[in-house]
DNA sequence: TGTACATCAGTGAACGCGCGTTCACTGATGTAC
DNA sequence: TGTACATCAGTGAACGCGCGTTCACTGATGTAC
C-alpha cells in the first residue's frame, strides 16, 4: 500500500525534527535541515506538512501522548502516600530516560516562539490537569474539597511533574558531561550527582504538598 | 562624552531586541532585524555585541535584575502568613504589568535554544533560591529545619513565582484579546477573567504550601 | 494473467531574498599643546 | 582660545550562502476491465 510508505516518510520527518530540536528551538529549525537528515528532497516536505508549525503541532501530539501514558501510570498507583510519591518520582525518572527528546521538546516549546504549538501544548496540559483532578477527587483525602480546590491542587501536581522532568533532563546531561570532563575534580568520589539531588528535592516537595493537602480543610478552605 | 552615546545605542539595541522577542525566540532573531528597528546600520551591532547570544546574556542580566527587585520586595514583608501571600501575589501581578517583556523573555529562554542564555538564567535563578532560602531560614516557622529542607522549599517558592508570572502574562493577553474580539460571547457579563483565575489559584497554592510547611516537622522530616 | 490508465509521493532545477560578516571609510568627539 | 592630531561609533557597499517556495516532471504503486 502506498499510504504505508507515506507514513514511514512522515514519521522519519518527525523523528529527524525531534532529534534536531534537542539543540535548537522550533522557530529556528529549517525545513531543509529536516529533509536533509531524512535524505529526501526539500520539496517532499510539502507532501506531509504545510510548514514547520504544522510539523510542530504533530510533534506535540506525539510527545504529550507519551507523557499521558506516564501520568496514567502514576494515577494507577494505589499504595500509601509515601510509596506513591516514591513511585511517582521513579516513573518520571524512567520517562525522562526513555523519552528525553519529548521532554526537551515540551519544556522548550511550551513557552516557545510558535503560537500554534504553544496552544496545542497548553490544551493537552489542561486535559492532564483535568484527568489528575478526577483521580484526586476520588481519593478519601479529598473529602469535603470543592471542585475548584481539587483542580488547583491538580495543576500544582502537573506543573511539578513537568518541571521535575525538565530539571532531571538537564541534571542527567550535566552528570554525563562532568563524568567525561573533570572526573572527580573537587567533589568527593561518592558525592551526589545532580540527577540524584533533583530526585531527592522532588520527593520532598511532593511530600510537603501532600502534608499541606491533608491539613487543608482544618485551616485553609475559607476564601 | 562619547561613552554616553555608545551606551544609548547599546540600550536601544537591547530594547529593540526585547520588543521583537515578544513574538519570537532568541535563536530565530536576526541581527539585522534588531538594527533595523533601532535605525542603525547592521554593522553597528558589532560595536556592542559579538553576536546575538551575547546580547541575550545581557538581556538576562537586565530581566533578572528587575525580577530580583521583585523577590526582595516580597521577602521584605513582615505580616502574617495570609497577608504575606496576598502581598506576594499582588507584587507578582504588578511586576507582570510593569515588565511583561522581561517575564516573557525569561519564561521563553529558560529552556530555549541558546545555551549561554540558559546557563545565565539558571545561574541567576539559583542565586534567587539561595536568597529566598536565607530569608525563610530566619523565620520562626523554620525552627528545627535542616538547610537542605529550607533550600528545597525555597526552590518550590521561586519556581512557583516564575510559573505564576508566566501564566499571568498569558492570561492577561487572553483577557485583552477576548475583550476586543467576542465581547461577552458565551460567558456571563460578570464572569471571572483568566487573569483573576490565575491569581486565585496561585494564592491557594501558596497557602497549601504554607500549610505543608507548618506541619512539616510533625511528620515529614524523617528521610 | 495481462494490458491500459490513474494516482500521487518524491524529484530536481530554478527563483528571489534576507541573512551574517568583511572591509575600508567618514566625520564627530575628545585630547595635547 | 585656537590648532593639529587621535580615537572610534557608526557607515555602506559588497560577498557568498542557505533559505522557503514554485513548477513541471517521473516512475512506482494501485485499479479497472
Amino acid at each position: 500500500m502506498r499510504q504505508v510508505q507515506k507514513q514511514k516518510t512522515r514519521q522519519a520527518l518527525l523523528d529527524a525534527a525531534l532529534g534536531l530540536l534537542e539543540e535548537q528551538s522550533l522557530s529556528s529549525l529549517g525545513l531543509r535541515e529536516v529533509t536533509r537528515v531524512v535524505g529526501v528532497a526539500p520539496t517532499a516536505f510539502y507532501r506531509h506538512f504545510k510548514d514547520m508549525g504544522e510539523l510542530g503541532v504533530a510533534l506535540v501530539e506525539e510527545a504529550l501522548g507519551s507523557l499521558h501514558v506516564m501520568v496514567r501510570a502514576i494515577l494507577a498507583e494505589q499504595d500509601g502516600a509515601e510509596e506513591r510519591i516514591d513511585r511517582t518520582v521513579a516513573v518520571v525518572q524512567q520517562h525522562v530516560r526513555h523519552h528525553p527528546l519529548h521532554i526537551r521538546f515540551v519544556a522548550r516549546e511550551r513557552h516557545g516562539g510558535v503560537r500554534d504549538v504553544r496552544l496545542a501544548i497548553a490544551g493537552e496540559m489542561d486535559r492532564f490537569a483535568e484527568e489528575v483532578a478526577a483521580a484526586l477527587k476520588s481519593q478519601p483525602v479529598s473529602e469535603g474539597w470543592c471542585d475548584d480546590d481539587v483542580r488547583m491542587l491538580a495543576e500544582l501536581y502537573v506543573d511539578r511533574l513537568v518541571t521535575t522532568a525538565a530539571a532531571l533532563l538537564d541534571a542527567e546531561a550535566d552528570d554525563a558531561e562532568g563524568a567525561d570532563g573533570v572526573a572527580g575534580a573537587g567533589g568527593a568520589a561518592g558525592s551526589e550527582g545532580a540527577a540524584e539531588r533533583v530526585v531527592r528535592v522532588a520527593r520532598r516537595q511532593l511530600r510537603l504538598i501532600s502534608i499541606g493537602r491533608r491539613h487543608w480543610r482544618e485551616e485553609g478552605g475559607g476564601e
